[in-house]
DNA sequence: ATTTTTCTTGAACGGTCATTCAAAAAAGGT
DNA sequence: ACCTTTTTTGAATGACCGTTCAAGAAAAAT
């Protein structure tokens, strides 16, 4: 009685959850087993290795991560004005979970030291972001202030990561926000 | 031949060192055999466990950088103008070691998921720097604009952390910061 | 229907993890 | 000088780490 061949996607999806939530060093294969109910050797044959399946999960969060930011901006008035809601549920994703902050982000954090593909991985796709940014602002405001606005706008979406962790009360976020992005057309 | 009673503070300050370094996780006591030159029963005997060593190291870690941080603000002409020159001196610092952030910070988002002591001891040190912030700001703005400008400066403090990790020029962040904050008073 | 290929299984591998402990050495008290 | 307490030593502990692999089941090819 043996299972037909599992999902990809929703493995990866598990691996996602568990990693984002524990890290690289604190998440066990033998985690990843239980939480995708694949047996060790299906798992290896499949992402050859820990480090495999965690590029392949980064790759997906990616992936999806920036569909959703492009999408969240385009569907709205104006870019800047997408910006501003992208930011609106940022803050108020903090409640909800207890690993928020960006996959990517904290991946870079916890394997800066290590230096390895992961970590230029989590890295370039981060410097990735930025430049969409870049992109986007390009349409709302002069050329002269957008490169500082973006660096600007990945400070506090980084920021807002770790600060969600700190900090249970999102008015008091979105007042922090607001302070140092005053140039974005809040409402 | 035996060592005499070894000097506790030397020994956390390699501890900070790996700690910081490598994360909670990927720091082995073997690491920190290897890197304070003690026995295991010696470490053991002096900090009980792991849990307690590097809640120790976080422990001295945040009271010298209080220090630094109160004595950075208080010998300049006023505290904003202090504030500058700290997050001028943590921006350089980016450069330097490959392990910026700050150790609290870090620590904080490494054991969000865990929720445990050391989690929120990290949690509850980042508090008092805010605090701190405000009582600083008092002097120099009005009380209406402080909460959130302190709240707005760890937000920046945070993202510089994150984002020392990703860009390599000073120049940049410096310009992301000054946008972010541009009610202090920037020469 | 038979062979070949692909995937799944789960026990087992050597290595490293945090931690312990009896024995030896040093320090302190008298 | 002697005894008691404290500290150091380093090998050993069981548990868990990432990973492998021979055996068996399912799917694909013939």
């Amino acid at each position: 009685m043996t299972k037909a061949k599992f999902n990809r996607e929703e493995v990866l999806d598990r691996a996602i959850e568990l990693f984002w939530q524990h890290g690289y060093s604190a998440s066990s294969m033998q985690q990843v087993v239980k939480a995708t109910g694949l047996k060790p050797g299906s798992i290896y044959l499949a992402f050859e290795s820990k480090d495999g399946l965690f590029k392949e999960a980064l790759e997906r969060y990616s992936q999806k991560g920036l569909k959703k930011l492009k999408e969240e901006i385009e569907s709205a008035p104006t870019p800047s004005k997408g910006i501003c809601r992208y930011l609106e549920s940022m803050i108020k994703g903090t409640l909800k979970c207890d690993y928020t902050s960006c996959f990517l982000a904290k991946t870079s954090l916890e394997l800066a030291a290590e230096n390895n593909e992961l970590h230029s991985f989590a890295s370039s796709k981060l410097d990735e972001i930025e430049d969409l940014f870049c992109h986007y602002l390009e349409q709302d405001y002069g050329k002269k202030e957008i490169k500082e606005r973006a660096t600007s706008l990945m400070l506090h979406i980084f920021g807002l990561g770790l600060y969600g962790y700190q900090c249970s009360s999102p008015a008091k976020m979105r007042k922090g926000v607001r302070e140092g992005l005053s140039w974005l057309p809040w409402d």
